[in-house]
DNA sequence: GCCTATTCATACCGTTCGGTATATAGTGAG
DNA sequence: CTCACTATATACCGAACGGTATGAATAGGC
């Protein structure tokens, strides 16, 4: 029933482009304009395909999203898993803010958070677009949560300080970088506000 | 040429809705949806109008998302003003952090920053939205920033902290918090986020 | 060559979008 | 009452939305 060797070329006529290509230019576009701010023209023309192709490669704009999210995370936001391999909290915390002050820096990619910038506004039938960020949001959220615990475990945290309370407000400062990066602020002003949000990293 | 009396009854027939209830049900709108996820059906439904009726009123949608701007400045942002009074920047951000805080949790009111969920994800025509709003947000920095100038003149700041290093970063927490509001956070998890943020303030 | 399977390009579907023409209803001025 | 003026309600506009039917093109299996 299944097809043993994928490598051989299926019956019917070749696909004309490149689906991870395809999905990157989607990518760039919801990352752009957010998921209800993508429109199948705009995304068309950028993954330069038909939307007839697109349909029968991706099935619909959800499931395209869905796909050009998993991109996301694993090519965007592999600094988070890494950033958890550091030895203290504080060099956990300052991996993340540098990796995404870095990822803001970059030229050629759009400014903002995709997971932000598609759920933070969204009309009421975008609302399963929103669950599902929030619900990959908080596979993140608990992953640092139990860093610091270790941490915590470790004796690195003061007095009275809580794990979660930690990650929530290293998430909003985060956050908040990308919301000003998207806002026009530039690399110097984002990485200023690295800066100080280490300067008052707290130590025991 | 002017009218000097606007308590006479002007000429035609009189308007049938009162304009601020008409402008509150589109604040809560926008602000539930953002400027691009409000559609005309959803605003006049919401403020039970029609929509002849409301472009009379208010112009067009981007003149009715300036005006409820205005409102909601006016009547949820006002703890801002009042927050630079304080006689210290760490009760300045105390009270902006607090107000923040109280602003979310309203059980009447949508979750998350108007001026946030409007410019944050945008298709391309609706990039004047967001320069509007950039150009508002960059109003209310600049005062912070023009306070901290006096608390760091008082002597009130570590070495090395700037006014400006000091306004970001207390920006990205605020913007942090209407996000994490925004996508389901608890009121109990919005304060142990203030909590901790105020917990780390730099001291001399 | 012929059949089947898949992709491609065009043209189209019904719905919703922001915005408006039109005709009626309600007011003050004369 | 009539006129001027404004608000109302209905019905409609062209454009854009997400999504698809259709037929030609291109491949493998026989």
């Amino acid at each position: 029933m299944n097809r043993l060797c994928t490598l051989t070329a299926p019956k019917g006529r070749p696909r004309e482009f490149d689906l991870d290509d395809a999905l990157a230019g989607a990518l760039r576009v919801f990352w752009r304009n957010g998921y209800e701010g993508a429109s199948m023209a705009e995304l068309t023309a950028e993954m330069k395909i038909t939307k007839p192709s697109l349909y029968a490669a991706f099935g619909n704009k959800e499931a395209l999203f869905h796909k050009a999210l998993d991109l996301y995370e694993r090519e965007k936001l592999a600094y988070m898993t890494y950033a958890l391999d550091a030895p203290t909290a504080r060099a956990v915390a300052e991996n993340l803010l540098r990796g995404a002050l870095q990822m803001q820096s970059s030229t050629c990619d759009p400014k903002g958070c995709l997971s932000v910038i598609s759920s933070v506004a969204c009309s009421p039938e975008a609302e399963p677009i929103k669950a599902e960020v929030a619900k990959r949001r908080a596979s993140s959220q608990a992953a640092l949560i139990r860093r610091f615990d270790e941490a915590k475990a470790a004796g690195e945290f003061p007095e009275g300080l809580e794990s979660d309370a930690l990650m929530r407000y290293l998430f909003a400062i985060m956050q908040g970088l990308t919301i000003q990066s998207g806002s026009g602020a530039t690399c110097a002003e984002l990485n200023q506000l690295v800066e100080t949000a280490m300067s008052v990293w707290p130590t025991k």
